[in-house]
This record gives structure tokens, sequence and C-alpha cells, in this order.
DNA sequence: TAAATAAAAGAGTTTTTTCTCTTTTATTTG
DNA sequence: CAAATAAAAGAGAAAAAACTCTTTTATTTA
């Protein structure tokens, strides 16, 4: 469905958002192991979505990476898009390029209806929500 | 959402499909220029799904690709399982191993109606369906 | 039964994705 | 301001996916 370059991101924005709603900050071995992912591979997925404006970071002692009240609010959407483009929510289900309402692919009005669904779910789950539940942390390892 | 080899394996099992409905076969090369794949690559992935009896094919001249009645009636659910596996229909959205209704991911419960809803269209989507329209192998191709 | 045909199998190469390590830059604190 | 800390950036290596070519095997037909 994603890449695994999304999935470790997505895992990663949900854990920073949980750790960081109080306000402090967490750093890269932390999150690596608080999400079971390579440590140097998930630093450079985060360096690109700090680049992107979806989350926050700071160099030096006391340093780390962390969610403003903006980026609290952006959706799994847009951490999925920021990765992978928005080839899931709106490319064609067997990979044609031309595929489109006026020429559709075999499957093409019955794969809109997923999409759509998938886009919506995403675009509701805003990442600072998944702050509540504290015992999640642990689902977010393997 | 998947990968290429399993999009050319959908899009090829619908083109075979049409074309032998009425009983013929269908060589490789015309399957590969039918839905705009690589020839070598595509007839690979055949062997493959015939390896595992979802088409038939016989060597030699008249010879090629074809649908029994049976293979007729796979679903497009069987003919992505049989390259992709069942991660799709299965797997967490966010890659976790250990993710399931006991141990949820946070996104487990929203996602998995969505699985379901894909899992259910595939398995609806029968091979041998997608014969009537006959435009439709003008988009199969790119 | 020899030649022609077409898929199957074997053995790769290329490209992309995933992952790693080292050096640099920014920030803090003693 | 020097040392320590932590992310950013650069420059890859390893693994997986996508793709290609050649040889073999099975089948037909002249």
């Amino acid at each position: 469905m994603f890449s695994k370059t999304c999935e470790y991101a997505v895992r990663a924005m949900i854990f920073i958002a949980q750790k960081t709603k109080g306000g402090g900050k967490i750093g890269i071995r932390d999150i690596a192991k608080g999400i079971d992912s390579p440590e140097y591979f998930i630093a450079k997925i985060l360096q690109e979505l700090s680049r992107k404006g979806l989350l926050q970071s700071t160099k030096g002692p006391n340093g780390g990476f962390y969610l403003d009240k903006a980026s609290m609010k952006h959706s799994l959407a847009d951490v999925v898009k920021a990765v992978d483009g928005d080839n899931i929510f709106f490319g064609c289900g067997l990979g044609l390029n031309q595929c489109s309402e006026s020429h559709p692919c075999p499957i093409h009005h019955e794969f809109k209806k997923i999409r759509k669904q998938l886009a919506q779910m995403l675009e509701k789950a805003k990442v600072g929500t998944f702050t509540e539940e504290l015992e999640i942390q642990t689902f977010l390892r393997r």
C-alpha cells in the first residue's frame, strides 16, 4: 500500500506527536527505538519532512524533533503525500497513465470509491489526535 | 498500491480473457502490445501464473495463452494474491508485524474497513466478466 | 522426421528502494 | 570561547524490484 519509507514516516510523526505534546523534544535515537526503524534511515526521512515544514527540529544539546501547533494539525494524508506523492489517492489501480472518467480502466469506477475512502480516512486523522491514548506508543513498534 | 508486476498481471489476465473467450489462444507478443508492457517481463509473470494454475498455455505453432472455464471464474483478488501475496488484504497499514485486533496500531480499525472493501471489490470482479465490453481492450494500454 | 513455432527456463543487467556511515553545521553550556 | 551535543548533509552500499536476453523444451505441420 505505502512504501516502507512512508510507513516509517507516519509512525514517526505519530510517535513524535505523542512525545512532544507537552512541549519537549525528542532525539532521533529515541524515535528510531520507539517505532522500531533503522536509525539513520528515519533520520533522513525526517530531514525531508522537516524541510517540507511538516515537523520542526533544533540542533545542539537539548535539541531534537518536535511538532509545533500548526504541525499537530497536519493529517496523515499530508505525511503520505509528502513521502509517496498523491498517486495512491489519484492514480489508476492498474497503473495506467491515461485512466480517467472518460477513458476508464476496467476497475476504474469501483476503485475510485476505495481511493476516496482511504483519502478521507487519512485526511480526518490529524497527527495531534493520537496523543490521548498514551499506551498507543507500544503499538508503533514491530 | 500494487507492484508493477501485479498491475501487469491483472491487465494481462483481463486482456487474455477478452481475447480467448471465443476459444482461441493469444501469443505473448500480442499480449505485451495489448497491455503496453515489456514483453519479456510479462512473459515471466505469466509463466508464474501458469504454474499456479491461474491461466493455461500451450507451446508450439498455434500455441499461446488462454483461460479455461475454471480460470475465467478466478477473481482479480486471486491474481493479486498470486503475485503480491495477501499483505494488501490483511497487512497493517503502518507496516507493523504484530498489529491485530487486540494489539492495534493507531489506524488499525479505520484501515480495516478499507482493506475489506478493497478485498470485496476484487473478489467480486471475476476475470471472465470483463469480456462483454469489447471496447475495454483499448483501456488496458497506457 | 526435420523445420518452424512458441512458451519455459536459466542467467543475467538495470533501476529503484532501503539502509549505512562519515563529515559538517548549528546550538548549548561550562 | 572551547567542548559537547544533536541534527543536516554528503556520499555512498546492500537489497529488492523491474526488466532483458539466450538457450531449452514442447508441439505442430509439411
